[in-house]
DNA sequence: AATCGTTATATATTTATGGGTATAACGAAA
DNA sequence: TTTCGTTATACCCATAAATATATAACGATT
């Protein structure tokens, strides 16, 4: 008599997981974070203000920004230093396409992750 | 005019990879390395062998081992110390099992990434 | 000119990860 | 009892990655 996966991982909750991307030339461009920190900055006018929401560094949210802006055929975060309040950084329209089809890649993914999930129970 | 996606990103190479992988209760399980790492085991009759073969260290080896029966119903990996040939492993029905249904899964994600990275060219 | 909060950047420090090395235990066979 | 290659485990080190700290530049407003 063949074993069965569910005697192999046994009654435990066990789930198929996993991350999306969209690359360019095997680097990694666009995922779950670069599209939370968008909408932050976004809501908030500062990349700095989303670092703090996000409790990331400034630094890294910076690297997350300027790595999205070179790789983009069109920036994606406009920043402008200085003036009354400092500076500040707004997303483009290409930043709001970009978010928009991540959300329904994503929402395709959960579909497939679940479906996957369901054969082990 | 809405901007489109193909315009964010202009004519890169941009493609939709990820990773998948079984969990439990959060904690990665199973995995492309793990699958791997027990075909060798299969083939070799020896962690160590199978280490050497994907050019991995013992140590690092006998942790995904050692997970794997650890978090696993029936265990995945028999092992022997000692006796002529110092001793050896071989890998449960259970483990071809799994090993089976992961090999379906990824093709099962391929043809989903390839069919998302087509809505980006 | 002084002020403000931000962007932009360099440098140092801490933390995590993987690898290297060493060693004990094992048990069949000679 | 000696030999063999393996499993099993501890300990230290090197490299990488994340984080912290510091500082300059910016420009509209006052």
């Amino acid at each position: 008599m063949a074993k069965t996966i569910k005697q192999a991982l046994g009654e435990g909750a066990f789930r198929v997981n996993g991350k999306l991307w969209i690359e360019s030339n095997g680097k990694r461009f666009f995922g779950p974070g670069p599209v939370e920190l968008l909408e932050l900055i976004d809501q908030t006018g500062s990349i700095n203000q989303a670092a703090k929401k996000m409790k990331l560094s400034y630094k890294k949210a910076w690297e997350i920004v300027n790595n999205l802006n070179t790789m983009a055929a069109q920036p994606l975060v406009i920043t402008s230093t200085g003036g009354e309040k400092g500076g500040g950084s707004t997303i483009s329209e290409e930043a709001r396409q970009l978010i928009s089809y991540h959300r329904s890649l994503r929402e395709r993914f959960q579909a497939f992750l679940d479906k996957e999930s369901a054969k082990l129970g």
